[in-house]
DNA sequence: CTTGACTCTGGACTCCACTCCAGAGTGTAT
DNA sequence: ATACACTCTGGAGTGGAGTCCAGAGTCAAG
């Protein structure tokens, strides 16, 4: 049950945001104690009011850990992306790394790719 | 300690073992619990010995778990490795699916590393 | 104003992939 | 003979990433 607010928001509560990103309602919440997902604003009655930047959101968490990232790993990124021009130094370093290992993974993939054809 | 025994093969201990693929004892034996490695041979004192390809069995696993295959996985895909001539359509769709599976993550991945960039 | 679908919180439970003992045996160096 | 490093088994414990309730509240439809 989506809904248009006053400033022209759309917005939908967690069921549907679990089924457009086929995650579990129990996955969101999990994901927004873990801070992966800001604490959603409340309907008068508590419900969680979502917009639909938080398909993408998630969907990006789910893209992150599927390519081998933990959910902390990806808090950190996701950080970083909010505000590229504060990436300190050792996030910086976090990044150079992550994205050695990235490069590593894809040779890996395709060495195992045509290995296996 | 490693030795050679009469028919020339070098053989070593699970320390060795451990130290040359940078996997902790308790995690060689519980590999070999989930059989991702045969069940080693044993001295008289009814000590693990290996042969090298013990490491290579193992750098395999780490490979293939860093690029996201669960043990269970892993062991299938030895197991067809190992007996290619055999594989039954099942095992060939579970590779077919898991060949695209690899496809998609290559993308993924080089995709985000174009966007870290 | 009740029914039915949805959501809330908090806590217990599960599965995976290990890790960490305790208590006992093995092997070699002195 | 003893010390010391190494290994054994079985079982308990851990951390990550959820899943699964129970009991209570919310809300649209009839």
């Amino acid at each position: 049950m989506s809904s248009i607010q006053n400033g022209l928001q759309v917005t939908f509560q967690i069921g549907e945001l679990a089924k457009r990103t086929a995650l579990s309602i129990d996955a969101i919440r999990f994901y927004e104690r873990r801070k992966l997902l800001p604490s959603a604003p409340r309907s008068a009655g508590r419900f969680r009011l979502y917009t639909p930047d938080a398909i993408e959101r998630l969907r990006f968490v789910r893209r992150m850990q599927g390519l081998g990232f933990s959910l902390q790993e990806i808090k950190e990124l996701m950080g970083v992306r909010a505000d590229r021009a504060h990436a300190c130094s050792a996030v910086r370093q976090f990044l150079k790394t992550k994205l050695a290992d990235v490069a590593v993974r894809i040779r890996e993939l395709q060495q195992l790719e045509s290995e296996l054809k």
